[in-house]
DNA sequence: ACCGCCCTTGCGGGAACCCGCAGATTCGCG
DNA sequence: CGCGAATCTGCGGGTTCCCGCAAGGGCGGT
């Protein structure tokens, strides 16, 4: 690490918290000489590779690419980059999304947009400086909540949620997965639990019956299980998967 | 109205984009004396009712109550408050919820976190001392393709997309919409040819086998017909319509 | 080895879904 | 009023979904 020279890329699609995080982060780092800025994940990408910055704070949720699509790739050429996620949200989607894509050893941080001046400086001397990896308390919780039992989802049954989001029959989830269709069929089962969809139980009324794949789907979702970025990037996996076999 | 006068009420949960339309507000607007902030839609419905505020600009998608539900109550109760609906997105879900909710007469106005620092000030003026609405290009765009036929969806059509993310069986839609079955799954038919879901037509594979009524709405989320909001807001609907009968 | 425990797989059936077909109803227009 | 076009509705059947039941197959423990 040389303390005299260093260089960061800025990844934000607001403006004006661009020009927020431009003042945090000369003002936190002085030893920063040069920050290059993007707007988008695919910019973001560009810059990074151009530059071959080391250091990366960006924001999840933007338009033309999400901070998770550019990370993953930045990830795969340079593991070593530090990288600062920057969100509004501490959604299970997004932080179930980083850690599946953090090369092991790297450094990251996943802060919230709504934590103090300096917290956020703190987090970039932790990162940037120290190599050390700085996640908010928030994120923290919503960790250890998705990877416990405790309502959380195995892997597993994640990929499967995620098949029937996208309209896959059984049949379909079976074959990709290399599961037997009544292996499926258990595994939603377990999801329908799990997000506490069933058939309304004690209900007099037969007005009420529910299609349970469908709802758990948007029980998910505003759960924040499922998020949209967490759709696009399924649904070009599925695209790809149909082309490969 | 007097020019002499005049009480602006912000609501917008991000700190940084508040600060920018304080700014923005009275620059524009040097005739208005006192600005009150909220930072959710259910602190900016309690602001608007306690100060009376006429003038109302706020962002759409919040945490505690979102934009379309805070400026329905107000409208409610003061159908000739001007609200400028500040947002970064112009997502058909978004643009049918607020048209759907204006009261006819009321000057309103909707232009996106993108547009400079003239257009804002100048829907600024325009909509509250001229009582003129203010929609800004893309956002008329996308209008004019809901309302039409070109891939437009009819109201009917888009409630029971909605009842189908929300789980809803054939039957329990039929009742709540006072339809026959059948009919239900015409408009299911037709539904799903203006969202282009169809089985894989000219493929040879049987793995991709979709169900359409899942695959629907997800694609309708991916095309932003339906967002995280307009779910919220049909769950709470489908919630009170299960108690009344 | 024996015994639970958990996960997988198959079978079967009742319900729900997708949809082609055809008669009935509605609505607009000359 | 007549006529066409669009929509609503019932019927039927092929497929998929939801799920209870039960027969295996690993795996750790006493």
């Amino acid at each position: 690490m040389n303390a005299a020279h260093m260089e960061v890329l800025i990844v934000e699609d607001d403006l004006l918290h661009r020009i927020y995080l431009r003042e945090q982060v000369s003002a936190a780092l002085p030893e920063c000489d040069t920050i290059f800025e993007a707007e988008n994940g695919a910019q973001g990408e560009t810059l990074a590779r151009a530059h071959r910055t080391a250091h990366i704070v960006m924001d999840l949720q933007m338009n033309a690419r999400n901070g998770i699509e550019a990370a993953r790739t930045i990830w795969l050429e340079r593991p070593d980059t530090r990288i600062l996620f920057w969100s509004n949200y501490a959604d299970e989607a997004y932080v179930r999304g980083v850690s599946r894509i953090v090369p092991n050893g790297a450094a990251y941080g996943y802060v919230l947009k709504s934590t103090s001046e300096e917290r956020l400086k703190l987090a970039l001397r932790s990162i940037f400086v120290e190599n050390q990896c700085v996640i908010d308390n928030e994120v923290r919780g919503m960790q250890q909540r998705s990877f416990a039992q405790a309502s959380g989802f195995s892997e597993s049954e994640y990929e499967i949620l995620m098949d029937i989001a996208l309209g896959m029959t059984d049949r379909a989830i079976s074959k990709r997965r290399h599961l037997s269709l009544r292996s499926v069929q258990n595994r939603l089962q377990q999801i329908y639990s799990k997000l506490e969809v069933h058939q309304p139980p004690e209900t007099l009324r037969e007005d009420g019956a529910f299609n349970l794949r469908a709802r758990a789907v948007t029980v998910a979702m505003m759960r924040k299980l499922l998020n949209y970025g967490a759709l696009e990037k399924a649904e070009a996996e599925l695209q790809s998967w149909l082309k490969g076999s």
